[in-house]
DNA sequence: GCGTGCATTACCGTTAGCGGGCATCTCCAG
DNA sequence: CTGGAGATGCCCGCTAACGGTAATGCACGC
């Protein structure tokens, strides 16, 4: 799914034109038409950015963006032709992130909304999160819980855990967990893996001896359980 | 403490006054006539937000951008009096955050920049305060409690404390406490991280020594018990 | 049965984190 | 200006935890 962007633009030619600008970055563009179109349709899907311009009939720009602001920190950039100081100004307090006056340069709208994605997303550290049954990773706080228990697990072994999850069910091989685990241009004994991998088991199986979530593949690796 | 706003500009009469025109706003302004003394007081000191002339003698606002980039995510905006398409994209995607082609309106400066601390400020809810068993942290008042006693922390173990308070249970590295605590591109010891999560337990855990609020993540770094 | 590959354990050099101590810096009171 | 207290940054030594190696035992497949 990629970044989507809901444009507000009543100018079926400026709507257009920016629609091709924003298509040529590879985002996904939804438009309306209008104001109370623009809220339906922010209700019913989500946007990356929504872009509004001020001159709209019914709701104004402002009170379009005033709206969405009362539910939502989505990313807003107001365009216009009205580049007073005090519209500027007044876009802004509505809560706009930023204020394109018209004319104004595709490039430089594309520009300004990756400007505004790359703040956005630096923000909010995807904080992911993986499950396996009574098995719970939690990579940002550097934890793993088995049903309500924390367990304690060093370095090595949550990355080489974390490793495993990112792909469910795949089998890695030696080498290649040696690669991602270690590090590039490791050399070491392939056994080296094995002994991590008894050590996580102790820590994250019931019954050690026989895995339910870490899986041998013999001649070939290890893998998680889906 | 209030917001810091670092400005690099080397003519005078604009730098006065976009000085008073951020005053007025209630900010406190830091001033740099070049780029190389820009970057030494950021080095030194940390800012809320930066806003950068092209312009410069010796290193140019792009570069000095760059440069603050490759160790912080400090909101920047650029001012100029250039304002081809060619140079706001390129601006942008220097790093900077907004760009403001001269002459501009002192409000509209304003208005920016507060939308852009608006913005960065909802990422990392500045919130009231936080709560942690018996440990009561207050940002607001500059102030610690732990159950009904106040505890005086310094400057530095405050604001240690409330980044990690920022987000519960999540690790944070030392490079990245370095950073948002000491500020964006302090190039020191990592140790000194080390030295100053012990003062706050001193001060904070009832027990220093099994650590009941700020815990050590062998390896990672510190985290916050959620 | 035999060989290959994996499991398990023991061992030991290394390292991360902690605590004590000290030098410098800052800020205020005198 | 000066002295002192608190704050800050840095260094060193200690220790427990960790990571890597090797040796041995076990299981599976031919």
């Amino acid at each position: 799914m990629g970044t989507q962007i809901l444009t507000v633009e009543d100018d079926e030619r400026i709507r257009t034109a920016v629609r091709l600008a924003l298509e040529d970055e590879g985002w996904d563009v939804v438009e309306a038409r209008s104001g109370e179109e623009a809220l339906d349709l922010f209700k019913r899907h989500t946007a990356d950015v929504v872009l509004i311009d001020i001159m709209l009939p019914g709701i104004d720009g402002f009170e379009v963006c005033r709206s969405i602001r009362r539910n939502s920190d989505v990313p807003v950039v107001m365009v216009t032709a009205r580049d007073d100081t005090h519209d500027v100004v007044a876009g802004l307090e509505a809560g706009a992130d930023d204020y394109l006056p018209k004319p104004f340069a595709p490039k430089e709208l594309s520009a300004r909304i990756r400007a505004l994605l790359r703040r956005v997303r630096s923000a909010s550290p995807t904080s992911s999160q993986f499950e396996f049954g009574d098995l719970q990773i939690l990579p940002d706080q550097g934890m793993v819980m088995i049903g309500d228990d924390e367990v304690h697990l060093t370095k090595t072994e949550f990355r080489l855990l974390v490793e495993l999850a990112s792909s469910p069910g795949r089998v890695f091989s030696r080498e290649v967990l040696l690669e991602r685990v270690w590090g590039y241009g490791y050399f070491g004994d392939g056994r080296l893996v094995d002994v991590h991998i008894r050590r996580l088991r102790t820590k994250i199986e019931p019954d050690p001896a026989k895995p339910r979530y870490v899986l041998t593949v013999r001649g070939l690796g290890y893998k998680l359980q889906a």
